[in-house]
DNA sequence: CATGAATGAGTGTTCATTCAT
DNA sequence: TATGAATGAACACTCATTCAT
């Protein structure tokens, strides 16, 4: 059997399981290794060094969540937007919860946080799970069911970013973001 | 010249000066207490242990925040809603960009994380800020210009929790924020 | 109401039970001074320091001790040598473990225990407590109910020396010191 | 060379040396550390905290005295009773002088006592050099050298619980106690 | 006489990381 | 490749002591 590869994917998972069940602030080297059943030293001869090993841990949580949302935009014109929306996000935050702590913590730190906007601005264009949601909506606004007004680049991101306090509040809180998001908070004659 | 309760202002304020400017991380107890000028012993004498003092840091910038918004309902039926919400949000983010590291690193260990859902489950009521923001919105609802289905209680915890990630992606996401969420993504034919 | 000696006995009764109650690590001058009911600078007014505090604390409840062994001479040739010496013994344990952890802790610090070598050694006659057991070991003897060969003086020392382990081994383990050393191990025949 | 079991090893004996020259409460980790030449970490990879480190060094310790008491039973019978108990005595002292701090600092902390009484209450019999003694006084008594009365188990443990004292005391105490405990206080006549 | 406030020096302990094997 | 052993630097926290009031 390989041990190399399967190592590395070991450790990746063990990194996340880790600080999803005992916090960022516990997610130890120590802790890893014991969960990976393998030494401390061994993390060593596969990520330089524990933060790129934590970056390399949400980026393969990421690509599992990027790949559950790529079929969305072929939803668009199916069952009502709203019901999409809420669908998405629910599955997103069940995903999203694993590597939430992970990617806090990042956040937390200024030079990572500089790190990572210095990283999206490079990118214009959107990749992963924001491109397909940003394609999702542009399809709905192209068939009448999403404003035309609406950026889908930017309303995507605002979508995702309820995430963050969405995973935080809990179940009910998405439903509760789904509404306000596809609906708004306008009443009708108002507009 | 009473050094007690100004020495304990200025622990409070240095723990949000250092947590922002250095990252939650890098606040340490040497970290806080060289900022405010004192020993690392004087912390001690202040709060029984780091946590408390972090909490009683970010209990002291809310205050300030809810203070800011108690004016927020009288706003009702003035302006339009969305230059409201919008007015509203920039006011929040810039505030709470201080206390954010704070904030979510106290989120991201799962204790801290229980402490703050039991507290937040037990109070029924909503207080301080999303209780102005609340009563902004059900205000706006009587006078028919917020929807009539809206829960404001429910709303007023989206438009805030959207600030989580309003305040890490910086100042033009807040009005895309304030956009979709005051509009929605329906187009009105659809509704 | 004269504040000051009582301020000062209240503060050698509350060291003495603050070691007792929760060990010599324990007994710090924070623990002390509340026990005390005083601020831990008052300390500062009554003792020059912390180890002249448990310097004068065990003295003050050695001098109880003394007192109630001053009696024992008086006893000699009244009911048996056994009986006497065992109720010394008890009564000496019950009074000695309140001040156990002090003179203890006392003896454990290389300085302090050289210090109390050097008075020991240059105070040639006893005093106090030790006094009194050698004088009543001394009038035995003149009545021939303690062997002609003993030194008095050494054998007082013995005995209180039983006292450490007495005091740590608990209650029966003093009658069965008290037995030992009253008839000694040999048997009649062999001696 | 392998050097885990050996820098275990190490740190025992530098804990017990240095409790014994500096005392108790100057053995920190850092001075142990230092005395073993190693860093203070690596007093973490072999004990998972300093208490451990400290009754694994006084078990160390004694697990020597054990084994020179070993011998003690076969000279039942040889030389004189008191010969053999100074003598004993003497060894004894000799030995316990480097681990008394310790375990008279254990002795002092009300949980350790507890813990300490528990598990000798839970021993009904007795082991090691207590153990040695028991057999030896229960040896020569079975051939007429120690007087029949006696329970060999309990004076022991007087005997044992004398050192305390002795070590403390110095030499010529032991002859003291040897003297006292053998012959014991009672004059022939007055049996 | 008493104290509230402050602190320098130090504590045991943990951590990410290195390196010889 | 994997690891057991080791460690420097740092951490939160405590203590006996001082001093202006």
């Amino acid at each position: 059997m390989p041990r190399g590869p399967h190592t590395r994917r070991n450790l990746l998972e063990a990194t996340i399981t880790v600080a999803a069940r005992e916090g960022y602030a516990r997610a130890t080297t120590r802790a890893i290794a014991d969960e990976a059943g393998v030494s401390e030293a061994t993390i060593y001869r596969h990520f330089p060094d524990k933060l790129t090993l934590f970056a390399a841990a949400v980026g393969h949580q990421n690509a599992d969540i990027d790949q559950a949302l790529a079929a969305l935009p072929e939803r668009a014109g199916q069952g009502s937007v709203l019901e999409n929306v809420r669908t998405c996000l629910h599955q997103l935050a069940s995903m999203k919860e694993a590597v939430l702590p992970l990617e806090l913590a990042m956040l937390i730190d200024p030079e990572l946080a500089q790190a990572r906007a210095d990283r999206l601005a490079a990118a214009h264009e959107l990749t992963g799970a924001p491109r397909h949601l940003a394609d999702y909506l542009a399809a709905e606004q192209a068939i009448g069911r999403v404003r035309a007004g609406l950026d889908p680049h930017r309303a995507a991101l605002v979508l995702l970013g309820t995430l963050f306090s969405a995973v935080v509040g809990g179940g009910p809180v998405i439903d509760d973001c789904a509404d306000v998001l596809v609906h708004g908070l306008l009443a009708p004659v108002a507009r």
